[in-house]
RNA sequence: GUCGGCGUGGCGGAAUGGCAGACGCGCCAGCCUUAGGAGCUGGUGCCCGAAAGGGCGUGGAGGUUCAAAUCCUCUCGCCGACACCA
């Protein structure tokens, strides 16, 4: 059965598709790189072209859109561009997955043809004029050029590394492909460990300035900060040098924290990778050692690194000498220390050090305390001190704080030469060398004569082979000539880490189709930085660091004119239903295309908005989303038939809403709904505009005129909605007879002597306890209201018989 | 283990030192009816009460304050990140 509607009835469907195309025929947010108004540069990570977008996935292009639309009404021009990683593992794995053999290329466009559609049924608007896809030669020629501008300022570099080695496809793995110490692709099959060339770029020497910088990003949330703080990992100690005994010349560098705690050393640890293992490990030692140092390198990185296992470790037979008291303690081997840190080389201090202590609990190890903790000298070492404290058992320095003896044995060290102070950080050189077909080629040429040479700009871009196959097996692309000497030669045929792609990707925005260079520096500095920038916390690390760094590169390239890309930063909460994250490939997906045949785009977007805080996972639910087809049917009609409003028979004893209560609601409505929207708190906006909607529903109920005031608070309702649901808002403002988009109109003005209440209430607390509420003027005097306060027969009540608390006025509420 | 976040009605949540529960969902009662997955009115934290009114109430226990969901200490629970970095 088909119901009948008595009046003219929003029906999203056959208003949508006439204003996506309205704002596509008009460039609505086509950005102006010349123009007088003020720039807003408003950014969401671009996505993988994955082919499953939801409603979940729309929601925070949605918050990005709602931001647009009122930057631009406010009058800013406003860059609002989109894009696609459409590089890398998950695209290729992707197309061998599920593409059944389907080219990546391929697989690849059409998806990004499916995602294109789905976010302009959205009613999104981006400037797609500037669209970039990083997996086109027009984009990855520039990320080549970029590669080899780190090469010519000394931050590419080719290295050994040791890599997840598949023994079946005979390629290096990423981490996230390794299961359980298992290819992905072949569950059977363990992942070897392989010591291979390979290509890495210098992040660690950008590592203070990412760290110091963070104190700049106060618009980011503060837990991003802290892990970027703590990923870099940034340390201050003392590298010391153990002379090994009995070999001349021979000696172990350590690097530690607590000088202070020197004296406590009882055994040194050499990382199973170590250099000196072979040199130092004495005869009677040699077969147990390399035992241990085999196994050690067999076992993955997950095992190595698990803080649950059991440490072990074997005797060098060696021993060193501690350089500050001249004591001889045994050189270990194992594999809690890490050959990638530090020196790769530590004194143990078990007293003082977690690890330590465990180890030498385990191997039945001396522990010395030389750090008493303050309540004295522990008499049973059951675990490891690790605060400050008196120093014991440490000749000269007995007595002293260990604050103190830090920088006096520090200086001692230096004065002799053992030992200087150093900053070391947690950080590693990026490794962005992927034995993968769709990436951007490494553009470097091995030549037997003259080693590596980089593939001249002007030959740019090295172009990925038609044929789907790995680089080192198709000659056809890895053999060609030195650009140096024209001898034969061999192509890298490793491909880039996407991430590269992304870590520039917001720059290439400012000029999309520049044929010259990456970016046009000028207009690059003309929009960065990104004002809003929104996306996922899974990105707060990598993307995010990798994005700082490469800005702090070029700009001291003289490419750019910041040293940070980002301003504001948001990170916004996923969408789930039935408890789990919605997907396609879950099966709990909702997609772009049923919520626009049914609620329609824009109840969907008012939805997304009001579901819950932005920054939290929401559920999903039709309730919900009714409730919010509700309220855009509501104000369609008090908008287009206020008429239908005001039910027959009158509307008697309905709570009156004059005139001025109409005029003043719209006021603060047009102030919070602003506010809320530049904090990108979208579910409070929304509440704001529903509270404006049900004053204005009272307003007629109670009789109100359809004057020129109400014609006024329907203009500024339709304006102030019109980011959260752009179609209805456009058709609303045509039939109310406005000429030209709404997208274009202004944005109402705050007026804050409107807003204000001419009466307010006085909450009177008497006690901490609530005792009378009372209207007043507002801003009057401490003296009148207490006064008032005093004329009420509550509070006066309450006062006795105790009396006024404390006998003074101490605040009142409700202002 | 370390760091961080979060605990508020039946539900999503609002309030960041000053009226707890805005707004919405759901539910209850009623109205209207073209009988709908529609619209409207009123109610809806808990307890006592016919009502007026009173008491209690933001995971728990203390504390600071005239005043605490909000600040502090401890504690329980859930979630997230990092996890041998010397």
């Amino acid at each position: 059965m088909v119901s009948r509607p008595r009046r003219s009835v929003y029906v999203p469907q056959e208003i949508e598709p006439k204003w996506q195309k309205a704002w596509a025929d008009q460039g609505v947010l086509t950005a102006a790189d010349s123009s007088p108004k003020p720039k807003f540069y408003d950014l969401v990570m671009y996505p993988y072209p994955s082919g499953d977008l939801t409603v979940g996935h729309a929601r925070n292009y949605v918050m990005g859109d709602v931001l647009a639309r009122m930057k631009r009404m406010q009058g800013f021009e406003v860059l609002h561009p989109f894009g696609w990683d459409a590089f890398g593992l998950p695209a290729e794995n992707a197309a061998m997955k599920r593409g059944g053999g389907l080219h990546p290329a391929k697989w690849t466009r059409d998806n990004i043809a499916k995602g294109k559609r789905e976010l302009k049924l959205m009613g999104i608007l981006y400037d797609w004029d500037r669209e970039v896809s990083t997996c086109e030669p027009d984009y990855y020629r520039w990320t080549q050029w970029l590669f080899l501008l780190m090469l010519e300022r000394g931050l590419a570099y080719r290295a050994m590394a040791p890599v997840n080695w598949c023994p079946v496809d005979k390629t290096v793995l990423a981490n996230e492909q390794v299961i359980n110490g298992r290819c992905w692709r072949h569950p059977d099959v363990e992942v070897e460990k392989r010591d291979l060339e390979q290509w890495f770029l210098k992040i660690t020497d950008y590592a203070d300035r990412l760290l110091d910088d963070l104190a700049q990003l106060d618009q980011w949330p503060q837990k991003v900060r802290v892990m970027q703080t703590n990923w870099i990992g940034r340390s201050v100690g003392t590298e010391v040098d153990f002379a090994v005994d009995g070999m001349a010349g021979e000696s172990i560098r350590i690097y530690t924290t607590r000088p202070d705690t020197l004296f406590g050393a009882t055994f040194m640890v050499l990382a199973p990778e170590h250099p000196l293992v072979e040199r130092v490990t004495t005869e009677k030692h040699r077969a147990r050692v390399r035992d241990y140092v085999e196994k050690a390198r067999k076992e993955t990185e997950i095992e190595r690194l698990s803080t649950e296992r059991e440490k072990s470790g074997v005797a060098t037979g060696a021993f060193a000498i501690n350089p500050v008291n001249g004591e001889k303690i045994p050189i270990w081997v194992a594999d809690y220390v890490l050959v990638t840190y530090g020196t790769g080389a530590i004194m143990a201090v078990p007293a003082h050090d977690e690890r330590d202590f465990e180890f030498a609990r385990r191997y039945d190890l001396p522990i010395r305390e030389v750090i008493a903790p303050p309540a004295g000298p522990q008499k049973m070492l059951r675990e490891a001190y690790l605060g400050q404290g008196k120093m014991v058992n440490s000749g000269e320095y007995n007595g002293l704080d260990s604050t103190v003896a830090f920088d006096r044995i520090c200086d001692a060290l230096e004065k002799k030469g053992l030992g200087k102070r150093a900053i070391k950080f947690r950080l590693r050189d990026w490794l962005i060398s992927r034995q993968r077909y769709w990436g951007a080629p490494i553009p470097v040429v091995y030549c037997p004569r003259d080693g590596i040479v980089p593939v001249p700009k002007d030959q740019l871009p090295v172009e990925l082979p038609e044929e789907y196959r790995p680089l080192a097996e198709n000659p056809s692309f890895y053999e060609t000539t030195c650009p140096k000497c024209d001898g034969p030669a061999r192509r890298e045929t490793d491909t880039m880490d996407t991430f590269i792609d992304s870590s520039w990707y917001f720059l290439r925005y400012a000029s999309p189709h520049d044929p010259a260079e990456p970016f046009d520096s000028e207009l690059a500095n003309h929009w960065m930085p990104v004002d809003q920038y929104t996306g996922g916390v899974e990105h707060a690390i990598l993307h995010l660091l990798y994005s700082r760094f490469f800005t702090k590169v070029l700009y001291d390239a003289g490419l750019v004119a910041v040293t940070e890309p980002f301003v504001r930063l948001f990170n916004q909460g996923m969408v789930k239903r039935f408890g789990q994250v919605m997907s396609k490939s879950a099966g709990n997906g909702v997609s772009i295309d049923e919520l626009a045949g049914s609620a329609g785009a824009d109840a969907g977007r008012i939805y997304e908005m009001f579901i819950g805080p932005p920054e939290e996972d929401v559920e999903w639910t039709e309730a919900g989303l009714n409730g919010v087809v509700k309220f855009l049917q509501r104000v369609w009609r008090l908008v287009l038939e206020p008429e239908s409003v005001v039910a027959e028979g009158g509307e008697a004893g309905v709570s009156a809403v004059d005139v001025s209560v109409l005029r003043r609601k719209v006021a603060q409505t047009v102030g919070k709904v602003t506010e809320h929207y530049d904090e990108l708190r979208f579910n409070t906006a929304v509440a704001f505009l529903m509270e404006l909607a049900n004053t204005m529903q009272d307003y007629l109920r109670g009789g109100g005129a359809r004057d020129a005031e109400w014609d006024s608070a329907v203009r500024t309702l339709v304006s102030v909605l019109n980011p959260l649901a752009p179609h209805a808002c456009e058709e609303m403002w045509q039939r109310l007879g406005e000429k030209g988009l709404i997208a274009d109109a202004p944005w109402p003005v705050f007026d804050p002597a409107v807003a204000a209440e001419p009466k307010v209430v006085l909450v009177v607390q008497v006690a901490g306890k609530l005792r009378d509420r009372l209207e007043v003027e507002p801003g009057l005097s401490e003296a009148d209201a207490v006064k008032a306060a005093l004329a009420s027969e509550k509070v006066r009540a309450a006062l006795d018989p105790q009396g006024w608390v404390g006998g003074q006025w101490v605040g009142y509420t409700g202002w």
